[in-house]
DNA sequence: GACTAACGTTCGTCGCACTAACGAAGCTAT
DNA sequence: ATAGCTTCGTTAGTGCGACGAACGTTAGTC
């Protein structure tokens, strides 16, 4: 190999805050996703369950705007989760536009089995970090999103 | 706007430190990206051209190690580069598979330039922080990513 | 001299964020 | 009432970043 330089100066790319947020963002993605995966669910699968558990039966684009889908792909999230008996789409009689989404018990079940399994993951996630500085990270990373309104 | 529907309980969702770190990284990505795109680089442009200045002239597949980028995409990137001037791409007399790159003076100039428009970019990316935090957030992803070791 | 491994390169895949457009249905105003 | 705007669900498609497969070329190894 080429001679390797001797790198007195760590580089600006590691301290770099844009740079490490991606890397880190993508180890969570991976770990996240690989867990979900070996499951049979995604991301979104869990957003959209949780969302319904916690505000109740909503139509499509209310879930988007809940989860942060995009509406043009809520479609297919709900088509698996309706598939899977998770979720039940029935058209809204107040307003024939839309459709209401409803979590079925089996939903529930499935939510409460993510919900075990994603605390685990996040503990992974988080496992370099004491208990304090978990703590600090979700609370500056609220501030940075701007979602540090609401109390945890 | 439609009606805040009362949410009694914050849900798990804004809570959830991968998720948090996600829309974060997303966030980042945005404003880093069009920051880049702005003077018509991308943010590979300039960890190529930071890694090189630093490290010295490498081969292609160095560079994908140290910078991160898969060799497969480093291709299109020292093209780029190379078109515009700001790498030189020459064979290496002592391997001949290998690729010597090397950072040009006008690359040079360029990762001036763009390290100018990160450092502005990354203020703008922690705004919402005060100083101390900004220093723990990255102390903390520096932690989580196991780059904590060298210092900064 | 045959095997193995690394290098640069091309092509393709997968998932995610996002846009555009469209028919169906509701709302509003004149 | 009807014309015009908006919203809803849906389809299709774009762009990009991360990643894998495979190939010809070249080095090193037995």
């Amino acid at each position: 190999m080429a001679a390797d330089s001797p790198h007195p100066r760590p580089d600006r790319l590691r301290a770099l805050p844009s740079r490490l947020l991606g890397l880190a963002s993508m180890r969570a993605d991976r770990l996240i996703g690989d867990g979900l995966a070996a499951v049979g669910a995604r991301k979104w699968h869990y957003a959209v369950l949780a969302t319904l558990q916690e505000y109740g039966p909503a139509s499509q684009s209310e879930l988007s705007r809940r989860s942060g889908i995009y509406r043009s792909d809520m479609v297919a999230v709900l088509n698996l989760l309706a598939d899977e008996g998770h979720v039940e789409r029935t058209p809204d009689p107040a307003d024939r536009r839309r459709n209401v989404i409803t979590i079925t018990e089996s939903g529930r079940r499935r939510l409460a089995h993510l919900d075990a399994l994603l605390a685990d993951l996040q503990k992974q996630l988080l496992a370099p970090l004491d208990e304090h500085e978990r703590g600090e990270l979700v609370r500056l990373l609220r501030k940075l999103t701007g979602r540090e309104d609401e109390e945890m």
